[in-house]
DNA sequence: ATATTTTCAGAATTTCATTCCGGATTTTTG
DNA sequence: CAAAAATCCGGAATGAAATTCTGAAAATAT
């Protein structure tokens, strides 16, 4: 077994690279061979490595929600009145296509989804709720809760 | 005035630059030229404008988070005993060290925070539980709910 | 102890980002 | 309306970085 491959087939240089790409993916190969120990190219081989694997999935620009127009988060839970498989499917692709929606979750407890949305105040969260979330037929019951602050965002987990 | 710049000071062609780099910031400008209609030099100085604007904020790598070690989501919500500042500015410094914890809010509503952690498995959310953020003095309540799927996770909101 | 595999580093190549320049278009000013 | 200024664009040249190629060193297996 090759030497790189521990438990989860990471070993500590590779989770290293990770950590530098988590925060930052303009770092040059150079730049993260140095930080990491290694020369360029068996630093290259290993972030070629990690996105085959699909441990890295992929590479993104982060926007200023603020900048682009949606300044304000919001949180929704939402109850289904039937849970069929078509209609939580159905559910799904609704809001994939809602551009205020950013991250949408399948729960268990109290409620069916926790869903985070980013819109431009008040006025654009009640514009959401009543013009998009709600034209969806099948929702019994929602909940909003209103986000003062975003204290952290990470994109990735810290490993 | 110039002509790229409406209310918000962005025109189409930024807005078309970002919703690509929004997905894939590993487009070289030639090809995000050829998509939005323009020719490297024009398109370079856009997406450096727009990230000394501040509205690319950085770029980073996604690593798929059951591959790093961290299958499972679950969301706490959290009732802190006193809401003076240094109370509250000590509890976010606690969460920010944590690595399980990917976004935390600041919330209006039934509960002070709504905090979304990754971990491996219940056990790994028990121990997260028990031994980190319980760890922190001054929490009267939590909830805790199991998130069976992500249905959707954007880095940044479609614009 | 030897063969095999894996990992590494240095140099060469290719691709891309970045800079420089001049021309066209739009906006502002007289 | 005309002239001046500012802005935006595209093409070519430069520089930097990614990628490929080669061979040596280290680790593992037989």
């Amino acid at each position: 077994m090759p030497r790189t491959t521990d438990t989860k087939g990471l070993d500590e240089t590779d989770r290293k690279i990770l950590r530098l790409l988590r925060t930052n993916c303009r770092l040059t190969t150079q730049e993260i061979a140095d930080q990491v120990g290694l020369s360029q190219t068996p630093c290259w081989s290993r972030i070629k490595r990690l996105e085959e694997a699909g441990v890295i999935s992929g590479y993104v620009a982060i926007l200023d929600q603020a900048k682009v127009g949606r300044p304000d988060t919001f949180i929704v839970e939402v109850n289904l009145e039937n849970h069929d498989d078509e209609k939580i499917e159905n559910f799904s692709r609704h809001l994939q296509q809602l551009p205020e929606v950013i991250d949408v979750y399948l729960t268990t407890g109290e409620f069916d989804y926790v869903i985070i949305v980013a819109v431009d105040g008040p006025e654009g969260y009640e514009t959401f709720l009543r013009k998009k979330l709600l034209k969806f037929e099948g929702i019994k019951h929602t909940r909003s809760i209103y986000c003062l602050r975003r204290l952290k965002r990470d994109v990735s987990p810290m490993i």
